[in-house]
DNA sequence: TATAACTATGTGCGTACGCACGTAAATACT
DNA sequence: AGTATTTACGTGCGTACGCACATAGTTATA
């Protein structure tokens, strides 16, 4: 008896609406950070020479592209990016992990990642998980390949 | 070799912000309604009488309680959801879908889901919706009885 | 029954968000 | 080279969102 598409992805809806306040809470009440700074800290970092341009930024993060300028301006603010100039392309504008971002990042992830066990992992067998991560995985090439 | 658990959970993150505004703004262009809309009038129709009082809805919805209380009132204006007294409890106050909901949800309906098939079931295999499904409502039910 | 504690709902208000647009730089075209 | 088109970015502005609070009704307590 085969899943109903649509309520294999009402599912994931209702994950993401469950879990993700939940997380943003927690990060933000352990360490002031707001989801999307860690998301975009997230991916600077594991970005080569942890820097990405603000249109990369947009692409990879879970925020906006528009959205991510006043974003970074925050982590600016707080002394976690630098805006780089790019030597290259005199519209574009780097966005680099500082010291202080990678060190921020580091003391955050351990309440994120025991979160996102508690939360989502731990009940996931780990083949679940890997069938999970693929699926997801060719979705999103997939949406990504036809942009 | 497992895969890392924020890894799986980013790639789901990943895939609901792709998706998302994609389905919202083709519901929007084809049929007027949002996706909450959309969401709310989804989960008026799967109720028991078609209608819940707003706190199930919250619950329920992806949408927080307290914004349910402006949603129904937008679906009400637009004829779509009636709100009708709780006889058992005055404070109370169902959101009850007229048949106009009902036809604005059959109509919207196979957008939405030509929509889900093209951008994500279409790119799972049958052994990968079911796992999907059933681990997805694994997270989801833990979720919901530690609340 | 009278009062206290609790629950369901709606609303004021500040924040987060993304679209439409403007600006500046790079690329394509002649 | 000079012009037109495209690209990367930032910002004004209106919408969506949820928290904190107020209100009214219900249940528990005495």
């Amino acid at each position: 008896m085969p899943e109903d598409v649509a309520d294999t992805w009402g599912a994931l809806l209702k994950v993401h609406a469950a879990l993700v306040p939940l997380l943003d809470r927690e990060l933000q009440e352990a360490h002031g950070l707001p989801l999307t700074w860690y998301d975009v800290l997230l991916e600077l970092n594991a970005a080569p020479e942890r820097r990405l341009t603000m249109g990369q930024l947009g692409s990879v993060a879970a925020v906006s592209r528009t959205r991510v300028s006043r974003v970074v301006d925050e982590l600016v603010r707080a002394g976690l990016v630098a805006r780089d100039p790019n030597p290259d392309d005199g519209r574009s504008a780097f966005a680099a992990l500082t010291p202080a971002g990678r060190t921020a990042l580091r003391k955050a992830a351990p309440t994120y990642l025991a979160a996102v066990r508690r939360e989502f992992a731990d009940h996931l067998t780990v083949r679940e998980a890997d069938v999970l991560a693929s699926a997801l995985r060719k979705v999103l090439a997939a949406s990504g390949r036809e942009r």
